[in-house]
DNA sequence: GACTGGCACTCTATACTTGAGAGTGCCAGA
DNA sequence: TCTGGCACTCTCAAGTATAGAGTGCCAGTC
């Protein structure tokens, strides 16, 4: 394509985002040195707007990008932004000090969204080689035990169930026979050795180990990834005015964590360090039509590893948005693989 | 007060909370038995709005409450509207397979967004009397170690810290003495026990007991009761007329946890079984000063106790908010201390 | 052949006007 | 103490005029 044609979509996207109005040919050729006429850029802009990248709110009105412009801007147009020293100052110092996981995330999220002015989202991180490092089992009197699994990440589940006039002798032995038969797996051996004991119980075992078995089969099962925190939603308050548009299925989105993981997934692959981009309609889900999310995985696939990234109305800023995802998501990486 | 004025404003508070219109003394009349002609209320009206229980938006529009207005209506004129039996169901049904507390909090927040069509808010039940049950320690490896504290309530905190070259023998003496120190105690004693042996400490077992101390310390500090859960977000979506007003605030006072915390703390007092219910600016804090919250306590504060409640536009339905509020933190109530 | 200036045309956004309607306040009378 | 009536006020919706921004196209120039 035509060197001037991309400049000229380049320059009435970043305009477009900037001033949320349309843009008119005039006002572009003020804006930026583009060294042509006004009706030049008429020409280029009426062919931009035939090949698909542009539209027209109405006969009169300047141009505003579609979704396919937007697309071709961020392939090929948009030059990373460089973030500014406060920025990534404040990426530094926002994980001073860190105890566990969720701090971890809670932080993530936060410092995202300060930086991108938008909604964040953080999925917890989640590991394919975890081990079981450890099972404990405790009376909490009642007829009713305690479980709790950590794995090597430092991940710890907890749940309760029945185990009807139980002793301490009982749980003991219990506890014994469980982490040996355990410690040390993949979460996955784990889940096999206990559906194997699970299959061979005799029924009159299955009331009592039965339970324990499948409390902790349930624990191990429970994917840490399909956990998410989000942060930031105030930033959706700018975007008011197009409320039934962006606020509000953003919001849904948000309280409907199935979706929010869905897109998530779809988007990024384990170990794949580039920041995927959904423009729009590209991102398959009806009522997000006018949003974009920037995201990006963080973590190694090898020990700990997650998705992260920002939604926000397809007119955003696309250069700055991704440099501070991507920026995001190599510091924390490397902090979770420091320990 | 004259009885037929507390009709009148009763009657507006009900009809302005339906249609968000003021009302007019013929509205009035036509809408309700009053057996008297409109002049007759448009006397009352003029009176009540003398009184500081009504406003004008402008001279000749119809009535609107103030807050002082919905404060009485509240406390003098509301008959708590008994709940469906759909929504009665909903809430036996809503409960059903529970496994863990964080469980139990995300269905309780869910329960209260769908029946009240408002923002829900849970805190997580705290108990002044939980005393410790276990300490686990473990090593993560690297000079890593990860202690685990468990309370007689079943709440399991968790969090990693440095011991370098630690051996499997150091922290098998370091766990039993930790255990034999605490174990029973209330976590209040048991913070004592341990900043007393913080103190004792001699300067080269600071390095390595004294790390261990200052982690579980910071544990047991931790407040449960400092953490929320938001429900129905997106259920602010029908007020979007008054975003400035409501949406914003609403949204920014629930990203601030601290704030919400202590808007909880102040309207509800461990053991008030009563709802207790802010209108407008009552809550004190300015932003939120066209949203009522709707509050109650949950549990018994022997065992485990929280706040629950929603926050909403001031012209939200009191009778159904406040029923709804009682019958989940009654249930939930109960269901906390049955297991 | 690519670019430019000019011009007629289109459409929006804004301000202004107008009339209907709803509601009030007040007064005189029951 | 209540009521019907009436003048007055203010909003809201619809209609109208106008300025301004922008386009598309064409004839002319380099």
């Amino acid at each position: 394509m035509d060197e001037r044609k991309l400049a000229v979509l380049r320059a009435i996207v970043t305009d477009y985002v900037a001033s949320h109005g349309p843009i008119g040919s005039k006002a572009l050729v003020e804006r930026h040195r583009l060294e042509v006429s006004a009706a030049t850029i008429r020409n280029d802009m009426a062919s931009l707007e035939e090949e698909g990248y542009l539209t027209h709110p109405h006969t009169s009105a300047g141009r505003i990008p579609t979704d396919k412009g937007y697309r071709l801007f961020v392939d090929r147009l948009a030059s990373v932004k460089p973030l500014s020293v406060a920025e990534r100052r404040a990426i530094v110092r926002f994980m001073e000090g860190v105890c566990d996981i969720d701090d971890i995330v809670s932080r993530t999220v936060r410092l995202l969204a300060q930086i991108t002015h938008q909604v964040a989202i953080v999925q917890y991180p989640v590991s394919v080689s975890a081990r079981v490092r450890h099972i404990e089992l405790l009376s909490l009197g009642a007829g009713r035990v305690l479980a709790i699994v950590i794995r090597s990440t430092g991940a710890v589940e907890q749940r309760s169930f029945e185990l009807p006039d139980h002793s301490e002798a009982e749980l003991a032995s219990l506890r014994d026979w469980v982490n040996a038969a355990t410690v040390g797996k993949t979460v996955t051996d784990a889940l096999e050795v206990m559906s194997v004991a699970l299959n061979e119980a005799v029924s009159d075992e299955l009331l009592r180990v039965g339970r324990l078995l499948t409390a902790l089969i349930d624990m191990l099962s429970a994917d840490p990834g399909a956990r998410v925190m989000v942060g930031g939603v105030p930033n959706l308050a700018r975007f008011n005015a197009e409320y039934e548009t962006t606020v509000k299925p953003v919001l849904e989105m948000l309280e409907e964590q199935v979706v929010l993981l869905k897109l998530l997934g779809e988007a990024v692959k384990p170990g794949d360090g580039e920041v995927a981009v959904r423009i729009g309609d590209e991102n398959g889900y009806v009522p997000l039509r006018s949003t974009s999310l920037v995201m990006s995985g963080y973590g190694s696939p090898e020990s700990a590893w997650a998705t992260l990234g920002v939604v926000g109305p397809t007119r955003m800023d696309y250069p700055s948005t991704i440099a501070a995802v991507q920026a995001v998501a190599n510091y924390v990486g490397r902090f979770l693989q420091e320990g």
